[in-house]
DNA sequence: TATTGTTATACTCTATAACTATA
DNA sequence: TATAGTTATAGAGTATAACAATA
């Protein structure tokens, strides 16, 4: 089962990084970015503890996206030791490509399976991990 | 989907991690013991095709479990550049517990699902990445 | 010429300790 | 004292190139 699991997601990762490529965006990339698309202002230690990143293992990323000009840090201005990430309009005409890139490839794996597959697929799914 | 997956994979791999750290061995050990437990003789080359593990990686992993005198490397009879691998006496107790061990956790992990749903899942999953 | 096992090496991912500046 | 960001570093996991012995 965990076997059967893990090649699943691996799947679906390769379809991922396949079509992201021309974006040259890892997974973690574009969940980076789309948290701060989604949420301007945010916080490395929040992207942190939402995505399950160490911080010293949070900052050569946020570095390469912010060399890449996609995001800019700008002092946070309630607390003076944090940076609040925010998208640059480069940043943001990126995500908007790539955030629809990543819906149709969802529904292109989701197309494998009926609608009553998948939502059978991901409850059973929760009830594997939820009890972990 | 991907996400969904990916955390039941890692639900039940750290269960694994887990029970195995009685004896010691990780997931890819386990893979490794197990297939010369019903291989006797299987050669690194063998191994590293089945389990898609690159020869300079498996080296490392095949010493170790000689150094613990799990496993030892013979000659081949039939091909001189190849070495076969059989468990000793102390690699085949081991391993006696360690499938049973094996074996309870996956009964586990599957009574969280009935057998209809176990069938249900295992074959959606392949559904994802069959055609990946 | 091709293959088995091996060494050396490099790159990524993940993890811990410790520093700085603020709170 | 506790926290945010950072640096340095160490350990796994994974990848390629190249070599000796053998086919």
């Amino acid at each position: 089962m965990g076997y059967n699991a893990r090649r699943a997601a691996l799947a679906v990762i390769d379809v991922f990084l396949e079509r992201m490529a021309p974006f040259e965006l890892k997974p973690v990339d574009f969940s980076v970015l789309s948290l701060v698309a989604h949420n301007p202002g945010i916080t490395s230690r929040q992207l942190c503890t939402t995505l399950g990143i160490l911080p010293p293992n949070l900052v050569g990323m946020v570095n390469a996206l912010e060399k890449r000009a996609l995001i800019v840090r700008k002092p946070h201005p309630r607390d003076g030791r944090a940076m609040g990430l925010q998208l640059t309009p480069s940043g943001q005409k990126l995500m908007r490509d790539a955030e629809r890139t990543a819906a149709a490839l969802e529904a292109d794996v989701a197309a494998r399976l009926t609608p009553a597959e998948q939502r059978t697929l991901i409850t059973l799914l929760k009830k594997v991990y939820k009890t972990g």
